[in-house]
Formats: C-alpha cells, sequence, structure tokens
RNA sequence: GCCCCGGUAGCUCAGUUGGAUAGAGCAACUGCCUUCUAAGCAGUAGGUCAUGGGUUCGAAUCCCGUCCGGGGUACCA
C-alpha cells in the first residue's frame, strides 16, 4: 500500500481516538516535507485545532506519537510551527527503487479492456502554405498528450483534419496558373509545401496592388477587396471546384499532393503521426447535410436570404451562421461534418482537439451544436486550448513575411547542434551518420523541450536571435544527463561489474534519498499530466529528477567506489534514473541519445 | 461595448490546486577539468508575486474593484 495512504488512514484513526472526531475526506493534508526541513513526510495540523482545543505543538506531537505506535516505516518525527514531519524508513524508499528499476512500465497504466478510447485531433494544416512555429507547438502538445493520455490508461487515435478546399487554396492555385510557368517541387528542387507557399505569397502581393488602384479610382475599402481581378478568378476557381470542373480538380489535386509530400517531410523531422486522416473536402457535404437536417428538424433556422442560423441566445451564447445565403459552408459546418464520420469511423468515448486559444468560441459552440443535432457526446468534447507562440515583433502573421518557418527553423538548429559539438570536441569517436544522427536528436529535444516546458495554456514568447538554449533547463541538458549514465553503465560492463537488483544498504545520504524520493513521484507527475493536458508537468519532472542526479554524481564516485554495496546501489539507482528520463522525455516526443 | 485568458527576478519560465524563509535557467560576477563526459558542479547578486481591498490560523494561489497586455465577438479559416 502506498505510504500516504496509510498516513492518511491512521490519521484518521488518530482523530477519532484522540478527539473523538471523525473528519471528512480530503480534510487531511499530507505533502512531501520541504528539502530544508527534516523529514520525508509533512501533515499539516492547522485543520486539526478546532477540534484538538489545544496548541498546534501539541496538537502534532499527539498526533505523531500515535502514527509512531501504528505504522512501523515511520521512523520518528519531529513537530516545528504546526507541520508534522514524519521520517520514513530507508526500507521503504530501496523498497520502492526495486519497484521501479523492475517493472518497465513503472508508473504507466496500461490499457485494458475497459480503457477508454479517445481521438485526439491536432496539427489540422491548411494546405496553401508550409507549417511554421505555431504548428510545431500544436504538433508537439498533440503528439506528446496523446503519449500521455496512453500512459494513463487510454486507448489512443491520433488523427488530423486537413483544412484542404476553400478560397485560399485556390488563391495559390490561381497564382499558380498565371506566373507558375509550370513550376514543380521536381523540376525546381523546392519542397512542395513551400512552393505552393509561394505563390500564395505572389496572390497576396498582386492583390494588394490591384486594391491599391481600385481605392486610388474611388472605390471603398470593401468594393476593392472584393472587386480586385485576382480575388475574383480565385473565387471563380471554387465555383468550378465546387462544380467539379475536372481541370480545376486535377490541379487541385496534383498542387495538394505537392503540399502533402512536403508535410510528410516535416511531420516526420517531427516525429509525429497519425493513425487517421480526414480531409475537410470530404467532410464538407456531410456537415451541410447535417445542418439542412437541423433546419428540417427545426433545431435551426433559415432567414429570407437563404442563410441558415442557429439560435444560441439560451445557452447564453449568440446566433451562429451555419450556411451562407449562397449555401456554401462556413468553417463550423466541415467540423460537424467531421464530427459524424468520426464517430461513425470508431468508437470514441472522448473527443480532444488540440487548436489554439483564439478558437474557444468557436469550440464551445460546436459542443452545443453537436448536443443539439442529438450527438450524446457532443456535449464532453474536449478543447486542448493552447497560447499563441509570440515573437519579439509581436504576433505571427504568414502574409507580412513575419512568420518563423518550421523547416528553417529545425535545420538552424541542428547546424547549431553542429557547430556546438565540435567546438566542445565532441563525438568525434562516432562515425558521420551516428554523429548527424545525434545532432539531429539533440536539435529536436533542444526544440521540443523548449516549447513543451511551459504551461500549454499561456502564450510563449519565442525570441529567434537567442531562444533556443543547449544549456540549463534544456531538453540537451537532461539527454546530457542520460548520456552519461549510459556512459558509466557501459563502462561498469567492460570491467564486469554485474549490477544486482537485490539492493542491501543501511545508511542513505540525503542526496540520494532526494533522488529515491525524486523516483517516487513519477507515477504521481503521470497522473497529474494526463489530468491536466499538460506535457509541462513532465518535462519539469524530469529536469528535476535530472537536476538532482547531477548533483548526486558530482558528490559521489560510482565506479570507483570501493563498498560493493554502495556501489551496486548506486549503479542501480542511475540506471533507474535513465530508465525514467528515457520514458518521460519520450512522452514529450524527445529521442534520448546513448553518447553526447 | 460585451465575453474569455494572462501579469511572479533585467529576459524566458516553474510554483505540488490555500501551507513553512518565493524557485530554476539565461544574462552578470567568483571558484572548480591530473578526478566515472565541464552541454556539468558549487557560490554571489537580483522580488512590494501589476495594484487596492476582502475571506482565515495562513494568500502568488480563492472572491470583488482598478490598471496593463493578448484573444474572441452573427455570412474569414
Amino acid at each position: 500500500m502506498k505510504i500516504e495512504i496509510l498516513i492518511n488512514q491512521t490519521i484518521k484513526a488518530a482523530l477519532i481516538e484522540l478527539y473523538n472526531f471523525n473528519v471528512e475526506e480530503g480534510q487531511i493534508q499530507i505533502q512531501n516535507t520541504r528539502k530544508d526541513q527534516p523529514g520525508d513526510f509533512t501533515v499539516v495540523v492547522f485543520p486539526f485545532l478546532k477540534v484538538s482545543k489545544k496548541s498546534p505543538e501539541e496538537t502534532g506531537e499527539e498526533i505523531g506519537q500515535f502514527i509512531m505506535q501504528k505504522i512501523k516505516v515511520v521512523q520518528s518525527f519531529n513537530v516545528i510551527k504546526g507541520f508534522l514531519n514524519l521520517e520514513i524508513g530507508i526500507d521503504y524508499w530501496i523498497e520502492n527503487l526495486m519497484q521501479a528499476c523492475n517493472n518497465q512500465n513503472y508508473g504507466i497504466e496500461v490499457s485494458d479492456d475497459e480503457s477508454k478510447t479517445v481521438m485526439i485531433e491536432y496539427s489540422s494544416p491548411n494546405t496553401n502554405k508550409p507549417l511554421h512555429l505555431g504548428h510545431i507547438r500544436n504538433n508537439l502538445l498533440g503528439y506528446s498528450i496523446s503519449e500521455i493520455l496512453k500512459a494513463n490508461g487510454n486507448k489512443v487515435i491520433k488523427t488530423n483534419i486537413v483544412n484542404d478546399r476553400g478560397i485560399h487554396i485556390c488563391k495559390s492555385m490561381y497564382a499558380w496558373q498565371k506566373w507558375g510557368n509550370g513550376k514543380t517541387p521536381e523540376n525546381s528542387g523546392m519542397k512542395g509545401d513551400h512552393l505552393v507557399g509561394e505563390f500564395y505569397v505572389e496572390f497576396d502581393k498582386q492583390c494588394k496592388v490591384e486594391i491599391a488602384e481600385l481605392l486610388e479610382k474611388g472605390f471603398t475599402k470593401e468594393q476593392a477587396e472584393s472587386n480586385a481581378p485576382s480575388i475574383q478568378a480565385a473565387r471563380e476557381l471554387l465555383l468550378k471546384w465546387e462544380a467539379n470542373d475536372p481541370e480545376t480538380v486535377n490541379l487541385w489535386k496534383t498542387m495538394n499532393t505537392w503540399v502533402y509530400k512536403g508535410f510528410d517531410l516535416t511531420y516526420k523531422k517531427l516525429g509525429v503521426d497519425f493513425d487517421k486522416i480526414y480531409y475537410e473536402s470530404e467532410t464538407y457535404l456531410i456537415g451541410k447535410e447535417e445542418v439542412l437536417r437541423g433546419v428540417r428538424e427545426k433545431i435551426f433556422y433559415q432567414n429570407e436570404d437563404n442563410s441558415v442560423w442557429a439560435d444560441l441566445t439560451d445557452e447564453g451564447l449568440d446566433r451562429k451562421i451555419l450556411l451562407r445565403s449562397d449555401g456554401t459552408s462556413v468553417y463550423i459546418t466541415q467540423d460537424i461534418g467531421t464530427a459524424k464520420m468520426r464517430y461513425n469511423d470508431f468508437q470514441i468515448d472522448k473527443m480532444v482537439y488540440v487548436v489554439g486559444n483564439e478558437q474557444n468560441y468557436h469550440f464551445q459552440i460546436l459542443a452545443v451544436l453537436l448536443d443539439k443535432l442529438g450527438y450524446a457526446w457532443g456535449k464532453d468534447l474536449y478543447h486542448f486550448s493552447y497560447g499563441m507562440v509570440e515573437l519579439p515583433s509581436g504576433k505571427m502573421k504568414s502574409r507580412e513575411g513575419t512568420v518563423v518557418d518550421a523547416d528553417d527553423l529545425i535545420e538552424e538548429m541542428i547546424q547549431v547542434a553542429r557547430d556546438m559539438s565540435a567546438e566542445l570536441g565532441k563525438l568525434e569517436s562516432l562515425s558521420k551518420e551516428e554523429a548527424e544522427d545525434t545532432f539531429r536528436m539533440i536539435a529536436l529535444g533542444a526544440l521540443k523541450y523548449f516549447i513543451l516546458k511551459v504551461d500549454p495554456r499561456k502564450n510563449m514568447m519565442f525570441n529567434p536571435e537567442e531562444s533556443i538554449d543547449f544549456n540549463g533547463n534544456t531538453g540537451p541538458f537532461i539527454q546530457y544527463t542520460y548520456a552519461r549514465i549510459k556512459s558509466v553503465l557501459r563502462k561498469a560492463k567492460e570491467s564486469n561489474i554485474t549490477i544486482d537488483y537485490n539492493v542491501r544498504l543501511n545508511s542513505l545520504s540525503s542526496k540520494e534519498k532526494d533522488l529515491l524520493k525524486r523516483i517516487t513521484l513519477f507515477p504521481v507527475a503521470i497522473k497529474e499530466a494526463g489530468d491536466n493536458y499538460s506535457p509541462a508537468v513532465i518535462a519539469n519532472y524530469c529536469y528535476e529528477l535530472v537536476k538532482e542526479y547531477n548533483q548526486f554524481y558530482h558528490d559521489f564516485s560510482i565506479l570507483s567506489e570501493s563498498n560493493e554495496d554502495q556501489r551496486n546501489f548506486r549503479l542501480v539507482l542511475s540506471a533507474t534514473v535513465a530508465q525514467i528520463v528515457k520514458k518521460g522525455m519520450n512522452m514529450l516526443g524527445i529521442e534520448m541519445p546513448e553518447r553526447m
């Protein structure tokens, strides 16, 4: 039984026996003792003063005595200012270490027949431009939260909705027709998504010129924007596409294929993947049907101009448009269609959408709409709403060229890793391929950790000049510590030191104990990360663990320790730290190099 | 206007759901490579937790007001 639960029950018994008081569940607070105080667990006695009618010190003393008598592993206790600190014997901590090191699934809940199935949508790119830093945050969070939910015993289906149709795609298509000169990824050597993105930018430039001309002729801003020739041409393309015009559909397919190839490369570099991909072009009509069904069933209503609306004022929300007056669908329409399709395809207990916080309102409405349409699960959808990535110059805007491109960023990071490694004189013994692979792991480790260590709900700042470090609280620091442990273990093997996982020991230094305590917190961290949808919890846990290990590492010798039991214990401890750190970092999608 | 989110060291971020003297990294300064990997370790300096009130044994954390920043707000996605 977990010691905290045992202490909890014992205190409950103590309060009944000592003060004839039956506490409610959750009234007893047991926390880890502060590092600067003696003891392992701390009980806050303030809440019991009312019933004990004694001073905090006396109350703590009485409860402490009681616990000492009932629980063997509690070795001693002390009371300081109303905090009852309990010291747990060495056996308990060693026992815990052995559970951790002998169990590959330590801290992880394995899914079974009773497990819930969670579908997670993330990434959701538009096919008119390449991925940027904002998408990176999305992808990393989506992938990581999938892994964390798996570790909490859920079955997870990772999914992606590709926004592959609409006016924005037609803009790139039109620009390519007009200025493309038959340029393809093959004949230009350009990555497909970048190529298409280039034409999107081209379109925007042209459009601005046209609008400026119209403004000069005395048009209003609105008129100019809708009458610009290239805008009209793009609209025409959209109509043709919806009418299934073969030439248009063909071009659309071709250009999308280029983009998908490009995205696949970026996804692969990022190490994210999907179990099932949906395309808006295949779901938007279903959404439209659902909306029309809603009109027939009087859930929604139609205006005189034919636009369809939902009245959500009863829910404290506004009215929301679902189909435009020309009958075309809006953004939320396809989300309804996609949701329906997903629930037909899979048995889903919970749907999670990883989408930026700018769409909080959108998902609030989507939940209500799905509910109104009769889908029981609609209300329970979870919008994993993450904050935006900000630059020193402000918000990223693709049209203003202030985006940080995903592929560029990854390449730059790898180059920095290379340079730094050369400067430090590392990895010289490795083959070129092995070294390159390590640089890649380090670069991505730095990037991923940098993004995932911050609370996903908050906006975060990214300074391209100086943001991503390789020292301090970073991915590479954790990877480095891991590599060093691996090195020690290799050397132990070379010297024919076998590790005995049955640890014998009768004393612990405070640093060793800190590590042992930290190890017992791994399962707690996983659970907290799952409950709060927060990879940051895992990231910060790994950092704390590794930081403590480093202190231990520098203070004690391992291989040259003469006492065999002591040496064996330190090896087991190191191996366990490595195992846990690797597992934790893998939940963040970060690979761990054996050498660096 | 209305709704949602945020404000902690010069910078980037933690803060175990209300607990003890506020925690890291970067940047600055000081030590430590003849020692299992110095992408490291030890130390110095840096704080009115935006601000005013309230709740109680106890508040960065909960409630109300104010200021500042970000996002959303009926035919963009």
